[in-house]
DNA sequence: AGCACGCCGACT
DNA sequence: GTCGGCGTGCTC
């Protein structure tokens, strides 16, 4: 008799482990998909094989048998093992850490069978290569060639040409039969890189996986890419978990960014993923930035990656000049305004000679306070607890974390003042005051409030690429990797921003965004000019930005890593305990502190007490977190610690409607 | 999480 | 007498 052990489909924590069904006339291939009667009415539920084998009648009560197979889903050994890899570090169920694996969706009733684009290849390389893309590639081709794994850091300055390395390094592995994963961070970028992949490898050959698409084109791909049909996969950070099997290289493009690390269950890191697999498959992984991670270069530095450089643009274009105003002179020398009188000069003179400008703004919104001026009393979210944003356009103030709107009270709800007023600059307010001081300019803006209706970041795009928008205002969104060959000035209206965020990256961050929202500048012919705004121009983030010294960034802030033991100098692990009842959550983080530090003996001073996150409801859920520093090379011990001691107490955790999640180095604390 | 079993209140 | 309340306990 043959056996299978499953892991069910279903949401429940009382579940997370192995069920052994019979197998009554097929027998499953490991990690095919199943359906299996389970429970007590013996619903017929999905499950995922993880193991075959023989046994003897009757060793199990009250064994059931599968009741069929899937045909089409059927995963790899190494998809497996990758997935149980992605359990124990995330900490969450053995089905949760699966589903990045699995198509989403159900296969979609069948079309026509229409060519799905039919862009050719052209196959050829048009581009000639600098030399510095040349070394860079001459590093990395003896790995693929010997199919040796290796980790590379490609420290390659905005407009280096990072992409014609990515394309060339593909295409060495694709001769020697092998596959590729091309990972970018954010969605709006995958259309510029696929456009590019297409027609260097055809349409034909090439996957997209984002969130965007339909969940029956998801599933086309993905059926597409594990039949091996298409052998190159793009996409956000689920591309990292494509069903492909023997994996040539993973390139992971802007590796610094935060959207690699997931803020849903499983909160993996995609970098994490790239590593086990390249591994796997004795291939190369390689990052890539303008701006590496702090940690990223820190293993660089330690040899456990191998760091190449390309420090200068192609097409001989020059790196923008930038310069940085003090923000407190201008308010002294009574320029109230939040544009500067450099910024206000160079932005005239720009248009004047009809070049573009980019005014880079990470703020979106009217205004990001609602206050009262005689009480002092805040709007804050209901829910969220964290301020409210005012917009102008909907006449409304917002929640940007869970969306929650209200009207704007004509009178303080707390005195009744009628003195309650907005606060700050959004970029919804600095496209008016750009408006109003350039009334001849076509002002436009590119923000999660601008692009939310399908397509339109196209056709801003385009307006922009077209000339026939002059200034463009925007977020992050303009800060990356946005390439218009006729911008001249970039203005960062407010460099310190990100610096106030109470994160450990803030610094970090600040650099990276400051340097990224440079890059768009002087990007042709004719060199850019970058004006820098700040209130704190003396801050290392900001000044060694401004000259463009990543070393001097990176020597301080390592430094101040290394003092405060955080990444890479340890780990930082959130843990949650959420309830419907506040005194329960409480009680609850209370209980698995209690545990945790006497588990920990004399490292308990490692597992912060609990308190009221950040975002302390919810989904009508309070919330308290244990704060827990991990210590370096401990953090298998940790986690292997947390996950025991989760078990352990979830019978009363359960009795009492709490619940207990963990979030491993998390991007932010919420 | 479901789903069933189980032991106490308001209905034809 | 019985329909159904949701407490508790299990799921190959």
């Amino acid at each position: 008799m043959k056996y299978a052990d499953v892991i069910i489909d279903n949401k429940s924590e009382e579940t997370d482990n192995f069920f052994t069904y019979g197998c009554l006339q097929e027998v499953p291939e490991i990690g095919q998909k199943v359906y299996v009667p389970f429970g007590k009415g013996d619903k017929i539920r999905e499950a995922y094989v993880f193991r075959v084998f023989d046994g003897e009648e009757g060793q199990i009560r009250g064994l059931k048998y599968i009741y069929s197979l899937d045909r089409d889903i059927i995963l790899t050994q190494e998809m497996l093992d990758t997935a149980l890899f992605v359990k124990r570090r995330t900490l969450c169920k053995t089905i949760d850490a699966l589903r990045p694996f699995l198509p989403v969706g159900k296969a979609a009733k069948r079309k026509r069978e229409k060519p799905y684009k039919t862009t050719r290849a052209n196959g050829r390389q048009t581009v000639e290569l600098t030399q510095e893309q040349e070394r860079v590639l001459a590093d990395i081709a003896p790995y693929t060639e010997r199919r040796e794994h290796n980790i590379f850091l490609l420290h390659g300055v905005t407009g280096s040409g990072k992409t014609e390395v990515y394309m060339r390094a593909i295409e060495a592995c694709l001769r020697q039969g092998r596959t590729a994963v091309m990972a970018v961070p954010e969605i709006s970028l995958t259309k510029q890189v696929t456009e590019q992949f297409f027609a260097r490898f055809g349409a034909e050959n090439t996957a997209v996986m984002h969130s965007r698409i339909t969940p029956g084109q998801r599933y086309d791909e993905w059926m597409r890419i594990r039949r091996g049909e298409a052998r190159i996969v793009i996409g956000a950070r689920s591309a990292l978990f494509a069903p492909l099997e023997n994996i040539g290289i993973i390139v992971m493009d802007e590796e610094h960014e935060s959207s690699y690390k997931s803020d849903q269950t499983p909160k993996y890191d995609s970098l994490d993923i790239a590593v086990k697999r390249t591994k796997h498959f004795d291939a190369v992984l390689l990052l890539g930035s303008a701006t590496p991670s702090v940690v990223s270069t820190h293993r660089a530095q330690e040899g456990i990656y191998t760091k190449l450089t390309m420090p200068s643009r192609c097409n001989n274009a020059t790196l923008p000049m930038l310069e940085t105003v003090d923000m407190r002179k201008e308010l002294l020398s009574g320029n109230r305004s939040v544009i500067s009188n450099a910024l206000y000069t160079e932005m005239n003179e720009c248009l004047r000679q009809k070049r573009q400008i980019i005014l880079f703004l990470n703020r979106r919104g009217y205004a990001p306070f609602v206050s009262c001026r005689e009480c002092g009393h805040t709007m804050k979210c209901p829910q969220c607890g964290i301020s409210l944003t005012y917009h102008k356009s909907i006449e409304r103030v917002t929640c940007h974390y869970c969306g929650h709107r209200e009207e704007l009270p004509p009178q303080c709800p707390e005195c009744g003042s009628r003195f309650i007023r907005h606060f700050g600059t959004g970029t919804e307010m600095l496209q008016e005051i750009t408006e109003e001081l350039f009334p001849e300019a076509a002002v436009a803006r590119l923000d999660l409030d601008t692009v939310s209706r399908k397509g339109s970041i196209d056709a801003i795009l385009g307006d922009f690429k077209n000339g026939r928008t002059d200034i463009l205002i925007g977020t992050q969104l303009v800060a990356k990797g946005l390439d218009f060959k006729n911008v001249r000035l970039v203005g960062i209206v407010a460099a310190d921003i990100s610096l106030n965020i109470p994160d450990f990256r803030s610094s970090e961050r600040t650099f990276q965004l400051i340097t990224q929202a440079a890059g768009r500048a002087g990007r042709g012919s004719e060199p850019g000019k970058v004006i820098i705004q700040s209130y704190t121009p003396e801050h290392y983030a900001v000044k060694t930005a401004a000259a463009q010294d990543y070393d001097a960034f990176y020597r301080k802030e390592i430094r101040i890593r290394e003092s405060l033991s955080y990444p890479p100098f340890g780990d930082l692990i959130q843990a949650v305990v959420s309830a419907p009842d506040e005194d329960v959550a409480a009680e609850c983080a209370e209980a698995f502190h209690r545990m945790m530090c006497k588990a920990a003996g004399p490292e308990k001073g490692n597992f912060l007490p609990p308190h009221k996150a950040p975002i302390a409801k919810s989904n009508g859920k309070y919330r308290y977190q244990i704060v827990i520093k991990c210590p370096k090379g401990k953090r298998s011990a940790y986690t292997a610690a947390l996950a025991e001691a989760k078990q352990s107490i979830s019978a009363d955790f359960k009795k009492k409607k709490a619940l207990l999640s963990f979030d491993i180095n998390p991007y932010s604390f919420i």
